[in-house]
DNA sequence: CGGTGTGAAGCGCTTCACAGCG
DNA sequence: CGCTGTGAAGCGCTTCACACCG
C-alpha cells in the first residue's frame, strides 16, 4: 500500500498529541482515546497505525513513546530536512515563530526577502538573506523545501526560482494555483478560501 | 443534493479566478480553461457549476461575469457577515492584511488581544479591543465567525469564549483540535502538519 | 466538430464488524 | 470482557463517456 497525503496528515497530528500526553507521564493509550482527542474514528486510528507497521496489544493499547517514535521514523527522513522561507512579512515571521526548534528533523534554515531592511536580520535564529544569495544559500544549506509567503503577484516566479534551485516540495500561502512540474509536491494553504468556507457553513 | 465543504472550497477558487480574468476584459470561458488554471478536471468544474444551478452553453462556455455572480449568490449570504480575530500577533496581522477589503460580503470587523499595547490600535481599518469588551463588541457588530490566532495554550478557552458570545463558525490556526458542540463549524489550518506533509512528499 | 449537462461507473477513503487474544 | 488487527462493505467524491446542442 502506498500512503496518501491524508494519512501523513493524521500521523502528524497523532505524533503531536502523543508528545503532549507523554509529558503527563502516561505511558499507554488506546485507539479510541487518540480518536476522541483528534476527532476521528478509532477504526481510522488503528488503520493508520497499521499502515506504518506499528502494532499495539489488546491489553494496554499502544505504548505512547514507541508509537511516537514509530511515526517519527515513518514520516521523518533519516537525515534532517531544511526549508527556505521566501517573504518575511507578518505571515513569514509567524511561520518562523511556529517552527523555531519544534522538530529536530525539520527546520527553516534560511529566509529571503527583497527588502534590504530585513536582510541579514536574524529572527528566531533564522537569518534573512537577499534574493541574490538565493541559489548559493539553498545549495549550501541543502534546502529541499520551499515556503512561499510572498504577495500573490510574486508567487509563481518565487516557485520557479525555488524549483530551479533544486527544491522538491512547496508550501504555498499565496492565494493562487502554482504551475510547476508534476514531480514537485505542492501543499496550498488558502486562508481566504478557508474563511469563506467557515462563513458558508456558519449559517447552515 | 447538499453541498460538501470541498465544493464550497472550489467554488471560492473559481470565483477568485473569474474576477482575475474578468479584469483582462475576457467575457467567456470554458470549463477546461478553468480546470487548467486551478488544476482539476473539467468534468469536476462542470459538475460544481451544475451544483449551484448555473448553466452555460456549448457555444461560448460560461459567461464570466454571470458565473462569478452566481457563485457569489450561492456562497455569500444575502447579508454581510462579520468575523472577529482573536490574537493580534504576526499571524493575526497577516490575516487582517489578507482580508482587508477583499470581499464586500465578508470582513473582519474587530480584533482582540490581551496585550494592552495593542488595544485600541487600528490595523488596516480593523480596531483591536481588549478581551473585557469581547461580548459587547461581538454582539454590537453582529459577529458570527471567529478566527483563532492565539497561542496553542489559549486556543480552547478562546473557542469557548467565542461560542459563548454566539459565534457559529471557527477558523482555527492553533495546532490543537478544538472540542466544541457539533453545531459549530470548524475549519483548521495546521501549518505544522502541512509542512510535515511537504517534507514527506518532497522526498518520494 | 467542440463545447455543456449528466447518469453511471470507478476509485479511494472510512467505517463496520468480527476473529483473535491477553 | 475490551482491546487490536483487518477483510469486507459502505459511502462520497471524481471521472468517464455520451447524448445533446449551436
Amino acid at each position: 500500500m502506498d500512503i496518501s497525503d491524508k494519512i501523513i496528515g493524521r500521523l502528524s497530528q497523532y505524533r503531536r498529541l502523543l508528545s503532549m500526553i507523554a509529558e503527563t507521564g502516561q505511558s499507554n493509550i488506546y485507539s479510541h482515546q487518540i480518536a476522541s482527542f483528534v476527532k476521528i474514528s478509532s477504526a481510522q486510528v488503528r488503520r493508520d497505525i497499521m499502515n506504518i507497521g506499528y502494532t499495539g496489544n489488546p491489553n494496554n493499547g499502544y505504548n505512547i513513546k514507541d508509537l511516537a517514535e514509530s511515526i517519527g521514523s515513518f514520516i521523518d527522513d533519516a537525515e534532517p530536512q531544511f526549508a527556505a522561507l521566501v517573504g518575511v512579512g507578518n505571515l513569514g515571521k509567524a511561520i518562523i515563530d511556529y517552527f523555531s526548534g519544534r522538530r529536530p528533523k525539520l527546520s527553516i534554515a534560511a529566509s529571503f526577502d527583497s527588502d534590504p531592511q530585513k536582510q541579514s536580520r536574524v529572527i528566531h535564529g533564522c537569518r534573512c538573506y537577499s534574493l541574490e544569495e538565493f541559489d548559493e544559500v539553498v545549495r549550501d544549506k541543502n534546502i529541499t523545501i520551499g515556503i512561499i509567503a510572498v504577495p500573490t503577484a510574486d508567487a509563481q516566479k518565487t516557485a520557479d526560482m525555488l524549483i530551479k534551485a533544486g527544491v522538491k516540495g512547496l508550501l504555498n500561502f499565496a492565494p493562487v494555483p502554482l504551475h510547476v512540474h508534476s514531480t514537485i509536491y505542492i501543499e496550498d494553504i488558502d486562508i481566504t478560501m478557508s474563511l469563506e468556507k467557515v462563513a458558508y457553513f456558519a449559517r447552515q
